[in-house]
DNA sequence: GTGAAAGCGCTAACAG
DNA sequence: CTGTTAGCGCTTTCAC
């Protein structure tokens, strides 16, 4: 392997010292009063043999990394997937490097992977927090750590955080519902106490409130089993029969209950209605589609790291709290609208 | 921020050499001939104050970083993410840490990307290669790197990679549209010579050839623009009215396969039979359901993270490439079935 | 304006 | 068996 060539080689090709190379490569050339050629002189010489700086060394020295550190509870999910891919690309053009990571929504696993993000020195903390790690997040602030929390708060905790607006978005889903006829509407969501779930559902709860109407909210354990939710919806499903649309209260719940839907033969949207918080790529393809709350994931990850870059870039200083509430957008498609023509499209030619 | 503790502090509380603990440390207490009950103290100790070496110096002295580099076409495709949620799974309890980053099949970024990672001084490369990067590759190799490829590999370069059976999963596809009746079977492909293509579209010919039927094969630009896509798709389909069943090539063209299908309100399987080059988690619950060929994920990252850390811990000696060859299984749905009967599922109650 | 030198925390050769 | 010590490559203070 080639030896890779440090500021010292340059400086001795060069016959001046690293230490101006180093002012000059921290853009500190000014500042220190080195002259205009001096400065181009070695920014044209670096460029040329392609010389970067051994990170490990900066850090070691700094105790900066420019390095993010992201937990999510499944990187897998498109919704995070998406999410980070964007963050990535803004990250990189700041010079910043993020490392991922899933919880699976585990406290403990959460709490190792702060400890190993601390291991790695990382700068900065952006994180979707499982329930219980409240006390860890409190300890990264008071140690003066960057952090971004989205998807989720955490009561009781003074943290910038992202989130989109469930209860609104819930709300009018749910008015949605309403207004196309549907008279008994569930809702089928996780047994969490987690801020985005509560909310989603007082959204929901608060609609039909307001129209009089009766509600009823299942509750499925996370990620359990695929074949024991899909049982569970079924029966819920078959043991209500008064149910006439269903609110499914994310993306991978979806999943299960459109599969007990179809075990149960149930048409969609005329035996029952189902709309969907978070979009996935295929719902527009479904037959019939699927209408769904899309959440804004472009401007979510913006956000989150232009909170992240306004925290790693400022002193450590007291401010106040940011928060910063995204909207999202109703999708409306063909599994709510039981008063509409429906489109034939399985007639053939 | 509290101070974190450094292996002179332990020393120092317990009034022994940093060296002793360095060695105990680092799983040399045996080897350097140092007391079980030294050994045990410092153990408990550390264990203790909860110390942990700084990754940063301790990757400046031994040039190592436990660190793999990840480079795939996209980190929120689904077939991807799913990988390398598997591939961190594993590798951390190897102790080593993934870095991702999205190609974008660009050879560009692709070599921007190595060029980072070098930077970062990861220990090992695994690279889903777009084209054009032999070159960095061998350069890679020739510095000794370990590097693994997968899901393609690029010609004329001897490297350890673990592919699944493209060849021979086409021909499996292309022959049960073939057997479930179908007469023209065309495909819809990326107009690219990567390696997974080709051998896609090979083996989707040779099953025509062996049959004597006629193919006929479109091909569509890398994500070019989805709108685009779609309506190329569909002007195919309509110049080519004999055409009976498509065989789409990846998830995404699928995606869009799929919405050119719906537009021109073709009735799967009867107007048209539809065979996908991997799974969605939602192709099951399309109506009809989409046959698709599901690659073997956990499969995949395993025998990939098992190369790596073959190559990570043998010394970089001479040894004949490794190459991994798994199987897929064609799972049948709906949208292959036009001689059976087709379940009804929009039947109201 | 520029250079010498002191570490950041760790590993490992070498000495004892 | 254990301790001393020389760097790994870089940043930054201080002196010239």
């Amino acid at each position: 392997m080639k030896k890779k060539t440090t500021i010292i080689d340059i400086a001795r090709d060069l016959g001046i010292s690293k230490t101006t190379i180093s002012f000059v490569l921290n853009g500190k050339a000014r500042e220190k009063g080195i002259s205009q050629n001096q400065e181009i002189k070695i920014l044209t010489y670096i460029e040329k043999i392609g010389y970067k700086p051994n990170v490990f060394a900066q850090s070691l020295r700094t105790g900066k990394t420019k390095t993010i550190g992201m937990m999510v509870e499944d990187i897998s999910d498109p919704f995070f997937s998406s999410i980070a891919r964007s963050m990535e690309e803004i990250a990189y053009k700041r010079g910043y490097k993020i490392l991922y990571s899933s919880t699976e929504n585990d406290t403990q696993k959460a709490k190792d992977l702060i400890q190993l993000y601390r291991n790695r020195q990382v700068d900065g903390y952006i994180i979707a927090p499982p329930p219980g790690i409240e006390h860890d997040i409190k300890v990264l602030l008071e140690d003066k750590f960057a952090v971004v929390v989205f998807d989720r708060t955490l009561p009781g905790i003074e943290v910038d955080n992202v989130l989109v607006n469930n209860y609104q978005s819930s709300y009018q889903a749910t008015k949605h519902l309403i207004e196309n006829g549907y008279l008994n509407i569930a809702m089928v969501t996780l047994d969490s106490d987690q801020s985005q779930m509560m909310d989603r559902q007082l959204g929901y709860e608060k609609a039909l409130d307001e129209c009089d109407r009766p509600g009823r909210v299942m509750k499925i354990i996370y990620r359990d089993n695929d074949v024991d939710n899909i049982k569970e919806i079924q029966e819920f499903l078959n043991s209500n029969t008064e149910i006439d649309a269903v609110f499914f209260a994310t993306n991978y719940i979806a999943d299960n209950g459109l599969e007990a839907i179809r075990n149960l033969k149930l048409g969609i949207p005329q035996n029952i209605g189902v709309v969907v918080f978070d979009d996935d790529r295929l719902f527009r393809l479904f037959s019939p589609s699927i209408t769904a709350i899309v959440q804004p994931i472009k401007e979510i990850a913006e956000q989150v790291i232009k909170l992240m870059l306004i925290l790693l870039s400022n002193p450590a200083s007291k401010k106040p709290v940011r928060s910063i509430l995204l909207p999202t957008v109703l999708k409306v498609r063909e599994s709510t609208l039981r008063n509409q023509e429906k489109e034939t499209r399985h007639t053939l030619k």
